[in-house]
DNA sequence: CTTGACCTTCCAACGGTGGGAAGGTGCAGG
DNA sequence: CCTGCACCTTCCCACCGTTGGAAGGTCAAG
């Protein structure tokens, strides 16, 4: 299997998959006498493994991690369970901080006439001096500000 | 005021200022003789209108939109709800995608002994040959596969 | 042999943010 | 006045994961 053959069958795009062998994720492929690389079976679950990993979430860090375990034969499933269950909490954390601003939103949004007439509590709100957040009950969300932002 | 002071009171890093001025987001401060950025209390305000904007989670892209809408005095507030409802939506779509995660990963660990024995659900399944998605009412999770990881 | 689909490596960009080097300024204390 | 320190300036680099493109080599079918 060439790599166009394995990106298709993984849903990994070519660019990646030589992006992974470069940082160390996945070991370098054989290479034909032409230069080009060849890939087994092997190397195909393993990439089907990682594609899987990378939808649910997991950085490459993590799967690097991961990948260990699962090449580990004497490994425990508790130190599997622990990598997956820190992530589950994270993935809560993320949740709850994209609920917030929804609510903030929301709650803009709702006093906001949407015609057009010009004054829209939207932005008065954001340009004003006080706070944005009027929902006093999270009051830790001034801490985690900075993180992904939504495409 | 310089712009540390104006750091400070935003809770923008001086870099990021610099970042914003530099790519048009903000317009380029005014200058003592010294070559420091002097600041008024009307970039002042921009700034904390970025700020706030930031935290709920808008592009640059966004922020540089509302920012135009901010300034433009006969401005329809039909436009701004506009933004922020399509943005409520990005958040919403993205929070379904988290739930989607872990909701499979709440799955694959719940089958997972966690002691240490080496036999794993989690990594069984990630690496076998059938799909992850334990949940067929979310058929379309593999569409939307591409988008920011949780640190 | 030509054509087109594939492969190779290399270099750059994206969005936001942080780090640091090398040098100039402003102000207080001695 | 000099020294020290906190601050400012510009510059370049790194991160993560991914995409794009250029310039060139290879393979298989027509």
């Amino acid at each position: 299997m060439n790599i166009g053959d394995i990106a298709k069958a993984t849903g990994i795009s070519a660019k990646m998959i030589r992006y992974y062998e470069e940082t160390g994720l996945i070991r370098a492929a054989n290479r034909a006498l032409s230069g080009y690389r060849v890939y087994s079976d092997n190397d195909l679950q393993t990439l089907r493994f990682v594609r899987r990993a990378r939808d649910l979430g997991f950085t490459v860090k993590q799967i690097d991690d991961l990948l260990t375990l699962w090449r580990d034969r004497t490994r425990a499933s508790a130190s599997v369970k622990e990598i997956a269950m820190g992530h589950v909490a994270a993935l809560e954390k993320k949740m709850q901080e994209l609920k917030d601003m929804t609510d903030t939103l929301l709650h803009l949004a709702s006093n906001c006439h949407g015609d057009d007439r010009p004054d829209c509590p939207i932005l008065r709100t954001l340009g004003s001096a006080d706070a944005v957040a009027p929902l006093p009950k999270t009051r830790d969300r001034r801490k985690t500000r900075a993180f992904d932002r939504v495409r």
